[in-house]
DNA sequence: GATTGACGCCGAG
DNA sequence: CTCGGCGTCAATC
């Protein structure tokens, strides 16, 4: 059904407090892959290769990246979305962006205000189904972490829910964001 | 088909 | 509180 298509592209990395970043860029100059922070550099860069294996490294594109990184730290950044390549019928890869269901999914995401959580559920009701378990998985498949930010979704009991960099990762962003945790649930 | 998910809800202990 | 069972639906085998 789907081709990989073997595009060349470019990773740029970016490091901060010990923390490294790494993101995939495309030929037009979009953004099609976002590492999580790792505390190895070529751990970053994997995460992004692995998707995307004909790749050269580049330094053009390191600014995005560091902006990225401060995203983790927690800074309110007004990041352009429209440099994210989440068109599943671009001739660029995206690789986990493949069925209009998970481009809803992921659009729906994306327009989570700083510093709020909304569930899984009100993903869910936003796009017109009832289809919970299969927004967890969509939002599980997010190419753009921290970027589109799929640890500001939570479960409807106010539970972490989970986080394919860690669930540490995700409580370090949402406490960053001043959202309170207590025992592994979201307090309002 | 059957199974598996970053889920949700309700009811029984 | 935890657990099990069922609802529900997209992806994958």
């Amino acid at each position: 059904m789907y081709r990989r298509k073997i595009s060349n592209i470019t990773i740029s990395t970016h490091k901060q407090e010990n923390l490294y970043f790494a993101a995939g860029f495309s030929e037009n100059g979009k953004l099609i892959r976002i590492s999580h922070p790792q505390t190895i550099l070529e751990d970053a860069i994997s995460e992004i290769s692995e998707h995307h294996p004909k790749y050269s490294m580049s330094n053009e594109n390191n600014g995005i990246v560091k902006e990225i990184a401060c995203m983790y730290f927690g800074e309110n950044i007004d990041f352009d979305l429209t440099l994210l390549e989440t068109d599943i019928n671009s001739e660029y890869e995206t690789s986990t962006i493949k069925t209009s269901f998970e481009q809803d999914v992921i659009l729906e995401v994306a327009k989570i205000p700083y510093g709020t959580v909304k569930t899984y559920k009100d993903i869910a009701e936003s796009i017109n189904t009832h289809g919970y378990r299969a927004v967890g998985t969509a939002v599980g498949k997010n190419p753009f972490p921290i970027v589109v930010p799929c640890h500001r979704v939570i479960r409807s009991d106010g539970g972490l829910g989970g986080f394919r960099g860690g669930i540490d990762v995700k409580i370090n962003l949402l406490t960053n964001e001043g959202i309170k945790i207590k025992s592994g649930k979201i307090i309002d």
